[in-house]
DNA sequence: GAGCCGAATTAGACTCAGTCCAGAATTGGG
DNA sequence: CCCAATTCTGGACTGAGTCTAATTCGGCTC
């Protein structure tokens, strides 16, 4: 799967997304690598060669790709929150030592027992994370 | 399960912590009412009538709390940490819109699938968050 | 191409949870 | 009662994330 800067207009597109210059640049960001990024990285990542887009506009963007879900929010560490393009459903491995992020395939994983809900709610999402250390 | 002074006094010796004034009272607010607080709420909470106690110190305690295993941390929300006085094996259901945090006892719960860990690495812990949402 | 309009972006001030520090207070063992 | 070690303190500081008011962009019409 390549992302070429149409593929990645397109796919904004397709979420209703309006693509301007610095949401294809955050896009392409995140899509390319396919790594959970913090919004920190993703700013640096995105001014690496001239500083083309605000701190301001990461957020602001993040926010939107996350409302429109184009990608997902991962909050494991109490000091930052991770973006993850990876939206299959899928949980996490994080890493306690060095702040590592992989991902585990949901689909071979059964969790049995989950209570009933209360009247009026659903389920928005069901996330798991193994916490790990070395040694 | 009352929580009387020396209860406390007792349950923090036994977990290798000098019980004082501070801790006794940032103890009972957890405990006494078995709820997730933040650190905020536990500030808020132990300086009710007269200010007692600094924000440094509610700091200080609860991570000495969390390392000494009195108390666990639960990391649900981007902007803030949940302590929790609950150290028996159990997850969670975060209600996304008011914040609320309820507890689902781990025993009825089973996960399976979970992948094999890369050598020399040690599950410090398996979370499940429920996320839930009103209608 | 010129002019217009709403949407998007920006710099920088601001907020707020959490940390750090260096001095002051408390504690407990002798 | 004394002293050293531990704990506590206020206040300055940090860093992620938000807000705001002003500017710029991009698409549209003529």
């Amino acid at each position: 799967m390549s992302y070429t800067r149409d593929a990645l207009v397109e796919m904004l597109r397709h979420h209703d997304i309006n693509p301007t210059h610095q949401r294809i640049e955050i896009a392409h960001a995140l899509f390319a690598r396919g790594e959970h990024l913090s919004a920190d990285q993703v700013l640096a990542i995105v001014n690496d060669r001239h500083s083309e887009t605000s701190k301001a506009t990461v957020y602001n963007t993040l926010n939107l790709f996350l409302e429109k879900k184009l990608i997902r929010e991962v909050i494991v560490d109490p000091n930052k929150v991770f973006y993850d393009p990876n939206t299959e459903p899928h949980h996490h491995i994080y890493n306690v030592d060095n702040g590592e992020l992989t991902d585990i395939d949901a689909s071979r994983i059964e969790v049995s027992g989950l209570p009933q809900l209360p009247d009026g709610m659903v389920t928005d999402g069901v996330d798991i994370i193994v916490r790990v250390r070395s040694r």
